[in-house]
DNA sequence: TCAACTCTCACTTTTGAACGGT
DNA sequence: AACCGTTCAAAAGTGAGAGTTG
């Protein structure tokens, strides 16, 4: 199947409603601008072919998350959330130095979206400092209870980040949202690095690793070292500069939910009621629920869209068979097309708007469903 | 048989409580 | 009493080898 017909396929069987567009509107005052941080150091992975260690316990990312948003207004109240998406419809594997298509992908683990720890919170809070999502881990393990990311591994995927506008931080309403994603952000999941050059990048780069580092030298485990290496007394740390979050505040959560028994094309709103008093809970939405309720959808004013933002102008973000490491099927991919949208790459209905961000319609992404969890 | 996954290791970094000085 | 900086111990996090699983 072509990509715009998948595309219209989707248009075409998305029930995310579309609000009307003066409703929608009244929320949308801003022009929000995400950019990625750590840009250089994504990229730098991404020419390699990024990978991302998943661990039964949960993994954080290296390079983590890490965003800088503008345009938002200052007194109104923001969620800042993420979610991970599936590039394709693919599994991998790692031969002969090189990723290779291994299959069609696993069906899709427990949908779960992280919420950045400060949300909600104002707008001014959000642009004062870039936003780190350091602590959001991905697991493979779809029993988890702690709220982490559930990944399939050997399958590729990409971090989507949500811009979601609140009345209050008290009584959530849930305002326009809007979503951006960053092509270099791309990476597959693996349970034990396979490209030794990312394996070597990382080391450089992550401070954690140099506990692995001797002069210049990798040692790993008490089996490699040499009978004389003896732990040193511990450092003496300088004073640090420490971030403190307040209290968390609670959140009620929306949610679209597939139809346990339905194709790729329907879906089910779910709604999550509001919190009571002041427990905070990870909300998750199981796939297996059958006793969704029906969404009053007129309660709920929301717009949307999505971005990509290339964090660098020159950047090719629009690639698909020249990504390194990354190729993707050519020969069989009419046959196994997935049910998931197009991803980061490429597509003629991709739309250039006067900023040079490339908006993606609700419809293209409806079919993932947001806040289905909430970890704080 | 083999690829993928899990456990475990030794080490560094982060975190937060305790303490002392102002 | 409140605030600030320093010290310390514990927890968290790291990549890879070895063992396990399917």
């Amino acid at each position: 199947m072509e990509v715009e017909q998948c595309i219209s396929q989707l248009q075409l069987n998305a029930s995310m409603p579309l609000l009307s567009q003066p409703a929608a509107q009244a929320y949308l005052q801003g022009s929000v601008k995400v950019t990625l941080e750590n840009a250089d150091l994504w990229k730098s992975f991404h020419d390699i072919g990024t990978e991302m260690i998943i661990t039964k316990h949960g993994r954080r990312m290296f390079p983590h998350c890490s965003i800088a948003l503008t345009g938002l207004q200052p007194l109104t109240d923001y969620v800042i959330m993420v979610d991970m998406i599936p590039v394709d419809g693919f599994k991998y594997k790692w031969k002969k130095e090189k990723w290779e298509v291994a299959g069609t992908a696993e069906p899709q683990p427990p949908w779960r979206t992280y919420t950045h720890p400060d949300s909600p919170a104002p707008g001014r809070h959000w642009m004062k400092h870039p936003l780190s999502f350091l602590k959001m881990k991905l697991t493979n393990n779809t029993l988890d209870q702690h709220g982490h990311i559930i990944l399939h591994s050997m399958h590729r995927y990409y971090p989507r980040f949500h811009v979601i506008q609140t009345d209050s931080s008290h009584t959530v309403r849930w305002g326009s949202f809007q979503t951006f994603s960053f092509p270099e952000t791309v990476f597959t999941a693996v349970t034990a690095y396979q490209n030794p050059k990312i394996t070597k990048l990382k080391i450089d780069h992550n401070p954690f690793a140099k506990g692995f580092r001797e002069g210049g030298t990798h040692y790993h485990s008490k089996r490699m070292l040499p009978a004389v290496v003896q732990v040193t007394s511990r450092p003496q740390f300088v004073s640090q500069t420490r971030t403190w979050f307040g209290p968390l505040r609670c959140l009620s959560l929306l949610g679209l939910e597939r139809a346990p028994s339905a194709s790729h094309s329907v879906w089910t709103a779910k709604r999550q009621h509001p919190l009571k008093g002041s427990h905070c809970s990870a909300l998750e939405q199981d796939s297996s629920d059958q006793h969704a309720e029906p969404l009053e959808l007129q309660e709920y004013d929301f717009s949307c869209e999505e971005q990509r933002v290339p964090a660098y102008a020159a950047y090719q973000p629009n690639r698909s068979a020249d990504f390194d490491g990354f190729p993707l099927p050519s020969g069989d991919r009419d046959q196994t097309q997935p049910a998931y949208p197009p991803p980061l790459h490429p597509s003629s209905s991709l739309k250039q708007n006067p900023n040079g961000y490339q908006n993606h319609s609700m419809q293209d992404w409806s079919q993932y469903p947001l806040f289905s969890y909430s970890s704080w």
